[in-house]
DNA sequence: TTCTAAATACCCCATTTACGCGATTGACAT
DNA sequence: ATGTCAATCGCGTAAATGGGGTATTTAGAA
């Protein structure tokens, strides 16, 4: 836990929302709010040169959206923390800000207490995200259901890590051809024709 | 937000934990708990046919681990909602219980009164996770560096759905010869030699 | 300015793949 | 007992792939 003011910069167009926020946080002990910006561009061209720990980014923004800013702010200053603030929740928004390097994800009806409760656990090295958010991401991790039989699985396995029909064969002492016959079974699961989209469908259903 | 009692079952080998954390849920309103087992084997037994809206799950016990116990309760009672309590946060231990259908995270050193938030947050839909737990699930989305040009990601993208060379050729308006060029240079920059190994690597590294 | 990287295009050729067909065995469920 | 499914084995062929080259243009970095 470190104990400094934290410096808090704040990305939001609606013009009551930011004046708002700033001076909340501004007015709060331990916390800074010196700079606040209508725009990703205008956050762009500023940010990196000055003396900022953590950003508030709104996800709705004229022009860039809020998660290309924090991309690209992300790239230039890597230990800048960022909170996105949105009033949507959905699963692209959500994992595209984590993505592009956003720490935490609130909704905007966070109250202000509790915002600035989040922005000091950004700063201490945490990831605030309202228990809502933290369920989606979790459920990202979840199996739906594996079609695959046992051998399958293993077979694409090590299809993917680039073995072909001898090779596969030879691990597991089989004829090359039953080799064959289980990949055709595979795509035939998968509704897929080729290796490389078996594969990708795989990862992205977590069957390998 | 649902009103009735939540119904809580404790999965701790440690007897004075498991006899404590039983006495303050069961003691709290809104909250009974009249089921706690000292072991993974005794609860997969009983679990699934008592009346039980969460189970709070030690992640390590004898015998079979939490995560294990957790995986084979979640698949028999899809319905039940998993806390996983425990000392350790290491990576895999989180990633795993995820994986296994846990829907909440939390050391042991949560104090009593937040725990019983957290179930209640976990019974209402939510994922409750102590925000450090959350940063490492946030960092595991970020990218660790691409090699690829963008003409190459988008390429590897198209091989990743199953176009083959003339395919991609068409829908970006280049020669065959090209797009074979551009994936020669992809194994290339990856350290593969076939389609199935690039689209594995890229995906596990977050290039596409 | 010089060098490098990216993007583009082409050739040859051996190997691999995907798909068409068919078949047997054993296990587990209805 | 009958049926389905996983797992095993086989053949033939047309198409796709991967590896080896070479070469031009353009844009940006050193």
């Amino acid at each position: 836990m470190k104990n400094e003011t934290i410096h808090i910069a704040i990305v939001e167009d609606d013009n009551e929302i930011r004046q708002t926020l700033t001076l909340i946080i501004d007015g709060s002990k331990g916390f800074s709010c010196k700079y606040a910006f209508p725009d990703g561009e205008s956050a762009i061209a500023s940010i990196e040169n000055l003396p900022i720990d953590v950003v508030l980014m709104d996800i709705d923004l004229p022009g860039k959206s809020g998660i290309e800013v924090t991309r690209h702010l992300k790239q230039k200053c890597p230990q800048l923390d960022f909170i996105m603030l949105t009033v949507q929740s959905d699963d692209d928004s959500i994992f595209e800000s984590l993505c592009v390097g956003a720490s935490g994800y609130l909704l905007k009806d966070t109250n202000p207490a509790d915002l600035l409760v989040h922005i000091k656990e950004v700063y201490d090295g945490g990831s605030p995200m309202s228990s809502q958010v933290a369920r989606r991401i979790i459920n990202s991790f979840r199996i739906i259901d594996n079609p695959l039989s046992d051998r399958e699985t293993e077979i694409l396995k090590m299809l993917s890590k680039g073995m072909n029909y001898k090779e596969v064969a030879n691990e597991i002492f089989l004829s090359p051809h039953t080799v064959k016959t289980h990949i055709k079974n595979i795509y035939s699961k998968l509704h897929v024709n080729s290796r490389a989209e078996a594969i990708y469908k795989a990862i992205k259903q977590k069957l390998i």
